[in-house]
Order: structure tokens, then sequence, then C-alpha cells
DNA sequence: GATTAAGCGAGACGGTACGTCATGTCTTTGT
DNA sequence: ACAAAGACATGACGTACCGTCTCGCTTAATC
């Protein structure tokens, strides 16, 4: 009755075995067909032993599709001094992952997870989406100190097109081109209007 | 001998009864805590006269879910003759429906659905997303003929962009506001560069 | 408005059919594993044509497998002056059907059809019994007469040790063998007894 | 890495639930109508913990009526000097079970499992006849050996006709009397000719 | 000959049971 | 004391069959 560290510690191999695990059978089957026991079975790993760190199926595709989905994103702080140039380079960081192997079908099981569990749904596109509008924001904010963009932007609308669009091509299964987003980056750079129609005010707004 | 209609006719209002109960169940359990069994139950139906027309849970929720978002796409044209005014009004049309009761959770469902499904998920989304493009599209061209809008534009990038962030406000189950969404608007007519970054070039793009 | 005989008769063919469709199923499949629908197909008619006569499973079966196996109810007397004789005829008359391809299955389907109706057992097991049992007692009831048989011997008793031997090896599924019936024979003409145990009396035996 | 008993040991107490349930609704039932799921229920257990020890229905009926109708007949040994005496005792022991409270029905329910399963028909009568068989076989050799009863009788027909009128009896829901088996105890000691026909000959029997 | 009523093959219907599989809990032995 | 193994209660899955109910067609007897 120490307390405190009693017994066999916990294994940090059987937790990362199972995180492993899980990603690898989400690539393959899609969240639906994933099941705990052979997610236990390929992490050799007792099924309760699952069950003592994560509470359902939902929470472990969580944390097993948000670490293989965005870690790479915290890299480098991407700043030249040619905005052109560095949105480009944000975008390429942002698709990229959803393209190499399994990553899409990582991010269709976030949507799958989300939709499945009413609470952890809003924190965990918080969790997928924060970094990226976090890095996007942030060079647009020093765009704006300097005069290259103005100044009332709202800039989260700017992430939420990237994300969205990325989104919308994953879960559609379309394949994610350089192309479409570089199409969307001019749209979101110059706007699409010839500019005759003036400097747009911002004051109506009444949602429902 | 013609071999084509003997037997008892299929029942349309068994038909329309089992895409009723699933909408009610999708909005109150959510895709994965619905059940066949409950649908049948609900829609006073046997089990075996869902099976008959649609193959998977997937299906019926794509068919259900469907019909019950974006019956919307045959409404207006939507033209005045102020570009700004029209956006404004697709918008609305586009983000009403999902802030109704229940909207939001189909479209969780159809997202779920589309997940589940490697076959049917493009099928689904273009048949979610292409009526919205199309009216958004077919809006813009004819402000390209006028001369409102710059003619080396991809419209259809500008579709997805609403598109995708609705999508993920009802993922990460956010409310959606008509703020956000006249703020993704201006951002789209206008851009955000003060325009000394002069007309992009359109050269770089071939990749996957 | 006569209502008698009004629109089309029915169709003798149609229940031949049946009978014949239902009496191979038993033997292919077995009581449990046939059904109504095969036999609809296999007799080339419709399910509802079926239920038009019969009101169950079981009904069809004790009509088809009774006129499958007891036919020979109507054979010859079987009476020669010779009592031994007589006993092995009957005895190979009732054995013989139930060796024939298919006889024991169609027993074994009585058997099951009169375990699964309460109602219809009782009587499905007399039209079954009854005419074997019959043959039997007349001629045992002639041989009373000459004297062959004692006359404080109850005939049915007789009867029942031959059928029940029969059900017995058929529903074991063990072979019926002459020589297994010609023991019982011998039993039942001459017994067990050396005799010294002298004429049994009847008296004891009022209870359930 | 014993790897022999590992894991949570099956439970005797779901095992004999599962039996008693089975028999309980079998009695109430009857085979047909008996189910797997009213088992589980009843026996408060999964579904799942019943296909885990038996294959089929009929695999849990042969265990679950074997149990109900055979165990008492191991009772004594039954042997006093008089032979009618014991002939009577046996048949007692016999055919009581049959007229507890559901013994037909159980009789009933063997017949059924054993007609539906092919593989298991023969050896589940050979359990449920061989005790009976074995202790009149047992008895009378006794008998033989004294002088009570012929050497040249084969005392396994005399078995069957016993139970093989029982089968019959319950079979066709017959009551089950004394006085009948008394009669065929009768028969069987005592025989039903006059003695006028003189010792039958025992050679004939090639069988088809 | 036209009408009419019933039987016909076909097959969808509302139910219910099947036997399998997944979830999340519980209870063993092994380390 | 934790891990693996795996049995447990629960309940959904998708299939099959039951017995009923339309369909459109065919077949007489009645008009």
């Amino acid at each position: 009755m120490t307390g405190s560290s009693r017994g066999r510690p916990r294994s940090e191999t059987a937790r990362s075995a199972i995180l492993e695990a899980t990603r690898a059978l989400l690539i393959e089957d899609g969240y639906e067909d994933m099941t705990v026991s052979r997610i236990a079975v390929r992490a050799e790993v007792g099924k309760q032993t699952v069950y003592r760190w994560w509470k359902s199926k939902a929470e472990i595709v969580a944390e097993a599709a948000l670490n293989g989905v965005i870690p790479m994103e915290a890299e480098q702080p991407v700043a030249t001094d040619d905005l052109v140039t560095d949105v480009y380079t944000l975008i390429r960081n942002f698709t990229e992952p959803a393209n190499e192997r399994g990553g899409s079908a990582l991010i269709r099981a976030l949507a799958s997870a989300s939709a499945a569990s009413e609470t952890s749904g809003a924190q965990l596109w918080e969790r997928f989406a924060e970094p990226t509008r976090a890095a996007i924001t942030q060079r647009l904010a020093a765009a704006v100190d300097i005069g290259d963009v103005r100044d009332d932007v709202e800039l989260g609308s700017v992430a939420d097109a990237l994300i969205g669009s990325l989104l919308l091509r994953v879960l559609s299964r379309q394949p994610i081109t350089s192309a479409d987003f570089e199409a969307l980056a001019d749209v979101i750079l110059c706007g699409i209007s010839t500019g005759s129609l003036g400097q747009r005010s911002t004051e109506r707004s009444e949602d429902s």
C-alpha cells in the first residue's frame, strides 16, 4: 500500500503497439470494419489492455489517427519573405500527408470517429485542424503587419477553406492534386472579382 | 411470358416509410448507433424488405440522407444582376438546410456512410455536392461573361471551398453562422492580398 | 349465386405434384430441412396453392409420407393355413417398404411431423399403424378360432411390438434385417420361457 | 507456455442452466417450437455460450433429453429369484419415467433430434436404448443360466420389443399403461401359440 | 359470346429464428 | 499487480423460412 507504483509498470510498448496496429487496420479495413479484437491480436496484447487505456473504439481511433496524420505539420515555421511562396509551402505541407499511403484513410477514420462520438467530436477536430489553422493564421498575421494582406480579413476563414476543401476531397475519394489547391490559393490570394465591385463592407451578418 | 411484372408489385409505401424512418433514426441516434432492425421496426416493415432494396446500411443512409438534405437543389436559379447579393443567397440556400433540425446529423451520416462504403463514396458525394457546385459555377460563369469575374478563375474551387467549409463545421460540431460564411464570401470575392502582389500566374502545378 | 362450384376447378395435377415433390424432398433433406417454398418450386406450383389445401408443413408431410409408405395396406389378406408362414409374410410386407429407397426417411418424417403437431399426432399414427395392426390382429384372430393361438392374448400388443421394433430401428438408423424381425417373431410365437413357469395370470394392472 | 488452460474457465453453472432450460422448454413447447434464443434467455446466458458448446439445436436437445429421461435407470440391479416379478419391475422402471411430467415430451424431442441430425442419430438412440437393453439382457442371461429361459432366444429382440412399444405409444400420444406393457410381458414370457406348433427352427434368415 | 368467380404461378410483404460476430466486462493462469 | 488469454452477457448482423397478401393470367360455369 505504498500507493504510487506497486506491481508491474504499464508497458509503453503495449501502448504504442496498439496505436500502430490501429493505424494499420484503419488503413486496411476502414473505421467500420476494424474491430477491437483484431487490434489486440495484431498488437499482441490482451483485449483488456486496450480497454484499460481507452474507453471506446472511437477514442482509440481518434488518438491513433491524429498521431498518424498531423505530427508532421509542426515542422518548420514556414517563413520566407514571399507570401505566395509561403502559402504554397503551407498547402503542400498540409496536403502531402493526406496523399501518403493511408493518409486519406486516417482522415476518413477521423471523420467516422467524430461522427460516432458526440462528446469528443468537437475537440477531435479541434486537435486536427488547429495546428494547421495556427500555422496559416500566424504567417498571414505577419503579412498583415507588413501590409501584404488586408487587415479586415477573417484569417480563420482562409484556414477553414483549405481544410474543408481537403476534407471534401478525402471523403468523396477524389484525388488530391496540387493543382486544385493552387487554384484555391489563387482565389484566396486574389479573389475572383475584377475589382469593379469595390471593397466589400462587413456590416451584415445576423446568423441563424 | 413477358416475365417483367409478375408477382406482387413492390410497395412504395414501404419504400418511403423506410427512408423516413432512417432519416428520423439518423437524427436521433447518428449513423453508428442506428440499426437496420430499428429502421424496420420504426417503418413497420420486415427486415428483409429493407435488405431487398438496399444492400447495406450505407446504401440506405445514402439515399435517405440525400433525399433529406438536398431537395433544395431544385430551388430558384438565383439570378439578380448583383453578384454579391446572389453569392449571399447561394450561401444561405446552402447553409440553411444544415441548420434545420437534423440537417447536420444527416450530413454527418452522409460522411460516415461514404467513409464506410468504398464503392458508393464517390458517387454519394457527387450527388450531394454536384447540385450546389452546379448552381454556384453557373451563376459565376454568367458573371464571367458580364466581366464581373476574372475569366482565369477555377470556379469549382470556389464551390469546394464553400462546401468544404460547411462540412468542416458540421463534422467538428461547430455552429454554422452566416457571419462565418460571409467572411468566406468576402475572401472569395475580393481575395486577401492588398493587390500589390499583382495577378498570379498559373503555370506551376502538375502532380497528384 | 348458387354458390357451389363456380370458377376454375382445383387442379389435381397440382395436388399430386405437391405430394410427389414433398416425398422427394423428405427423402433428400429430411423433415426439418425441407421447406414449403422448395416444395412449391419443385412442384412448379405457387406457394399459395400449397397453403390452400394444407394448413401446415406437418399436414403436407403427413399426407405425403403416408401415401408413400403405407399403400401396401391394401395388399393380400395373407392367409395360408400355416400361422408361421403367414406371420413371416406379414413381417416381410411390413418391413420391406421401409427398406426401399427412402422408406426409412419417410417414416422418420412421419415421426417428426407427429412430434411437431400436437393435434394431428395421434390420428397420424393411427392411420400409419392401424392398417398393419388390423392385418395382424385379423390373421391372429383367425388363428385363435382354429386354436393355434391362446385366446387370452392381447393381440394388439403383438402388433405394437412389431411396429415399435421397426420404428426403433428406423429412428436409430440401424439396418432393418429379416433376421432381427424373425427373432422377434420367434419370441412372439413361442415366448422365451421354458414353460416351467406355467400360464401367467392377468389380474394385476390398473394404472396409467 | 503450457498453453493448455489459460483464460477464463468454462462455467459449469452456464452449462447446467442451459440443459435445464432446454428440458423445460422442450416440455412446454416441443422440439420444433423451442428456439435457441429462448433457451439462452431462460438460462440467463448469451446465445454464443450455447453455440460455443453445442453445434446445433439437435445436439443440445440430445444431451438435455438424455440427461432428463434416462439417468434413473441405472438404479437397482433388479434381481429377485422370480423371473416374472423382475420383468414386471424392469418394465415399470422403464415406463414410469416416460409418464412423469414431461417424460413423453422428452422422448418425442429425442425422436425429432435424431431424425434431424444424420450424424448423431445412431449414437443418440444407442445411448437411450442401451442402458435398458443391458438391464434386460443381463437379467435374462441369468435366467438362461438357471434354465428359466430358453438358450436359443435372441435377448436383444425382447428389449427392442419393449422399447419400440414404448416409443410407438409416445409418438402416437397414446397413454402408457402398465396393462399394455404387462400384456406385452405376457406375450414375451409365454408366447402366443398353444404349443402345438412345436419348437420353431431358426434356420431361415437372409435379409434384404 | 360475355360475364364472373375462383384457382393458378409468381413473388413481395410483416414476422421471427437462425447461426455468426463484435462490444465491453470478468475471471482465470502466467510472469 | 499487470499482462495474455479467452469465456461471458448482450445484442446487431444478414439470410432463410413461414404463412399472408397482391398481382395478372387462365379456366370453367353462369348468364
